[in-house]
DNA sequence: CTGTTAGCGCATTCAT
DNA sequence: ATGAATGCGCTAACAG
């Protein structure tokens, strides 16, 4: 009990209770949030009493009773893993607007991931949504005292939900752009395969070749980088003469750009056109006018938020969320 | 006392100490991260019935006691205030090394920002990163209930330790590079004055050209975008012909380049020269040689770690601390 | 060196 | 509808 609440330490609900007359369950009451049974005199004087001693409930104290701490981690490898900082804005910005703040875990350079992860608040998050692909959903479900990790890597299994951008839909418009203009043999720059997604996606690439019988004349790999585009820019005739070149990265797309500047004329292909991948906002730079495929970043945050608004909409067994993707003309397709 | 350790609860501390055949006092001393004396025997004890457990103390808990969360909190206005993801991709990963780790919080779109922060965990932090310059540093130490606010948006006070760029040692190498190569007449294009940091910058750029006795022929506005600066770029000739163009942002340097890339050739100036600031990354792009200002990414965040890891070498009164910028020289300003 | 005790601030029984 | 009492999990203060 609080009879003399010191001049310098906060207010709590104690001090609010005595000032405004009731006990100390009253006061939580009439301060929670739920509608819960306080008469209304009652509710108005801790109001009040709440207002005019500037109490601000401890919200670690909070959580230790609640179990529930209105934080959510997102776990990257490196800031880059948000392909797009537009996305990453938009997500930070929706959360916040849930109430919940946001704990950013980079996890590309941690040595003993799991030590870090459960020596931090993090552990105590009430969702985490994984865009490293540094685990898979029943190791980070192991890693974080909570029901609720999205998968956004590609590594999810049944007992979490999961959101997927749904590459086939793009790609298959890609290479269909390609082929209507008449392209027949083709080059294919790639990532890592290492990730189920980079995987996933080279997949789609051949099947769609195949499907509208373009010749593949080599695959180079790189590492999504702009550097490593730059790199493949060099070897990109040795199997011969390709009518275009698809990338599963944009930042690749503008090294091979820059390297082939000279066959393009106001952006526009003269010896190959060239597709990316990720529909990056640098896109939008007059330099690097760069067809390519991506998804609606409004729908892919949305279905995110409704499952950390309504965790019980998702159950067990459901299929990943796919956000379809579509092609994004651009003059380097021609 | 646990005697009976539910099967689905977490074991806690007690439940070790119980193990282990000690007090709970004991336990918690053996397992501090902090060397205090307890038995060898004991301790040994202690830690071998803490691993059987898989035992994992409770932050919240701890720090309901500890008044330490190991969390700090980074503010912006938007993402994009971290001029370079670079920077920000080195700040997060050595907090993280510190075992700190962090909620990253986005006041651009919030309307009640105090009200948003105190209704979070982030009120209770140990220390706050505040790039965003929506408050200064009075206002945000009444925003969190920690000693430690690093002012690093140019709004700090003398009771808070601050990092800031030293502007004036870039701008003037810029600036004598372009007189020492017969630049007379000038163009200034700038972000909105709002800012202290901007307006600073502008008045060294200022002071630079009247030191040199170069010609201010237009100052044009923008607001640190590509977008902006493709803008300005149509009304660069409007007041004369700059021999050169200044602009505060990097962003705003690419706009102008892409709207009179035919005025270089290579990359390097045929009408005018062209400087940028920020030193962003993405100038690495062959598309973009944007000559620029910046300091080393590496210092500047030392500097911010050295005062989160150690807060007593800050006291009341001191100065900001200063990172010198220098002249980045590229192709865009021959 | 050790165990007991008393909180940290809050939400939640369970009687009334 | 209310209040007294209890517990969340842990650390600090105090005796021994």
């Amino acid at each position: 009990m609080s009879q003399d609440p010191a001049p310098d330490r906060k207010p709590t609900i104690s001090d609010v209770a005595a000032l405004a007359g009731v006990s100390r369950a009253v006061a939580s009451r009439a301060l929670s949030s739920e509608p819960r049974p306080v008469a209304a005199g009652k509710r108005q004087r801790v109001l009040e009493a709440a207002q005019q001693l500037g109490f601000t409930p401890n919200l670690l104290a909070r959580s230790l009773t609640t179990r529930s701490v209105n934080l959510v981690a997102i776990i990257v490898n490196h800031i880059h893993d948000l392909s797009d900082l537009d996305l990453f804005d938009l997500l930070l910005s929706e959360i916040q607007t849930l109430g919940k703040q946001v704990i950013l875990l980079r996890v590309g350079s941690v040595d003993r991931v799991e030590d870090f992860l459960r020596s931090g608040i993090a552990w105590h998050v009430d969702a985490v949504l994984v865009f490293s692909d540094f685990a898979d959903a029943a190791t980070v479900r192991r890693m974080f005292d909570t029901g609720m990790t999205l998968m956004l890597n590609g590594r999810g299994d049944a007992q979490s939900p999961a959101v997927l951008a749904d590459e086939a839909s793009g790609i298959a418009e890609a290479v269909a752009h390609a082929a209507a203009r008449g392209v027949r043999d083709v080059v294919l720059v790639t990532g890592r395969a290492t990730s189920s997604v980079e995987a996933v996606r080279i997949d789609c690439y051949r099947a769609a070749f195949a499907q509208h019988g373009l010749r593949l004349l080599q695959t180079l790999q790189g590492d999504y980088s702009y550097d490593s585009g730059h790199a493949a820019g060099s070897s990109l005739f040795d199997a011969g003469e390709p009518d275009a070149v698809f990338c599963t990265s944009d930042a690749m797309a503008m090294g091979i750009l820059d390297v082939h500047r000279a066959s393009f004329t106001d952006g526009r292909p003269t010896r190959f056109r060239l597709y990316g991948f990720d529909d990056l906002s640098l896109t939008h730079f007059d330099a690097y006018p760069v067809a390519s495929i991506g998804y609606a970043k409004r729908d892919y945050v949305r279905e995110i938020l409704k499952i950390l608004a309504d965790p019980g909409c998702f159950s067990p067994g459901m299929p990943p969320v796919r956000v379809p993707t579509r092609f994004v003309p651009r003059s380097s397709a021609g």
